[in-house]
DNA sequence: CTAATTTTGTAAGGTGGCTAACAAAATGAC
DNA sequence: GTCATTTTGTTAGCCACCTTACAAAATTAG
């Protein structure tokens, strides 16, 4: 899905988030985890337990997407899903304690990923991609609105 | 899927790469294409018929993902696929005529893209951007190379 | 020439993302 | 207090990607 002939910092955002993806994938596969599930697993063991409807906000994926991983982590038995005492119709996730045993063993590959990009770049060529970017995708983000509305 | 706690440079290449996705989603929408089978007929339309697997290296897609795009595409009635006179493995992939009319019509979402995003950025901001994650892009796959063996 | 190996495409099954339609619970209007 | 609306999660169906396993054709070894 490159595109040689368009070869451009939006190309490489592309590049660049499928390798982040590609490493966190292969230090999770071991623990048979995918990037969403660890994303899950680690907002319950640093924050502790938390509504369905807010994690579903601060991962910023869909209701119905978050429903199957939430789906797949319980079947591993690494979190329970268990209907709110002040409204029933919320669902509040906790790790179990294999869960937490699992977290414990795991490595962190958000940290392992940034580590090794961005080491020994100049922190201000930081600054300045992560500014490209993000003046970007909010022009993108306005297109949109405005295109479709 | 963002991470509020480890927000940076990795979290804002994945938002670019998404919002690119949606706009390139939303102009494909109406003509009943995904963005894989744009890069598909982009190809075919400015290159010529091209065997399988070398779309697929490419694309920089795996074989079995592009049977499944090229099979949509077949279905569709905008290109077909021949074995290959000189090797009866391969399969040569070439527009129909319904395939390259319906592409005079295609806008080009690429071009919408790079045109709306990077507009007004300081080309010399872009060129740090692309050298950034060029570089940490590299330096990914190198920990893939290795770890990995 | 035959037998083992490599290359090419397909099939099956999983992940993770989306939308749309739905049921149940909570909330607001009156 | 009842009825309409909003919120929450699930289901079902789609797309695009992956891996593994396979079959058939081509190539290489002997």
């Amino acid at each position: 899905m490159t595109d040689p002939q368009h070869e451009s910092a939006g190309a490489w955002a592309k590049q660049y988030h499928l390798a982040s993806r590609l490493v966190m994938e292969s230090v999770l596969r071991p623990h048979d985890l995918g990037p969403t599930q660890w994303y899950v697993l680690y907002h319950l063991a640093t924050v502790g337990e938390t509504p369905q409807r807010d994690l579903a906000a601060l991962l910023q994926v869909e209701r119905a997407t978050l429903t199957g991983v939430v789906a797949a982590l319980v079947r591993k038995g690494l979190l329970v899903q268990e209907p709110s005492c002040t409204d029933q119709r919320q669902k509040v996730l906790r790790l179990t304690p294999a869960g937490a045993a699992l977290w414990r063993k795991l490595p962190d590959p958000i940290a392992l990923i940034l580590d090794t990009a961005f080491d020994g770049i100049a922190a201000s060529d930081v600054e300045t991609t992560v500014h490209v970017l993000r003046t970007a995708t909010g022009k993108l983000h306005d297109l949109l609105s405005k295109g479709t509305p």
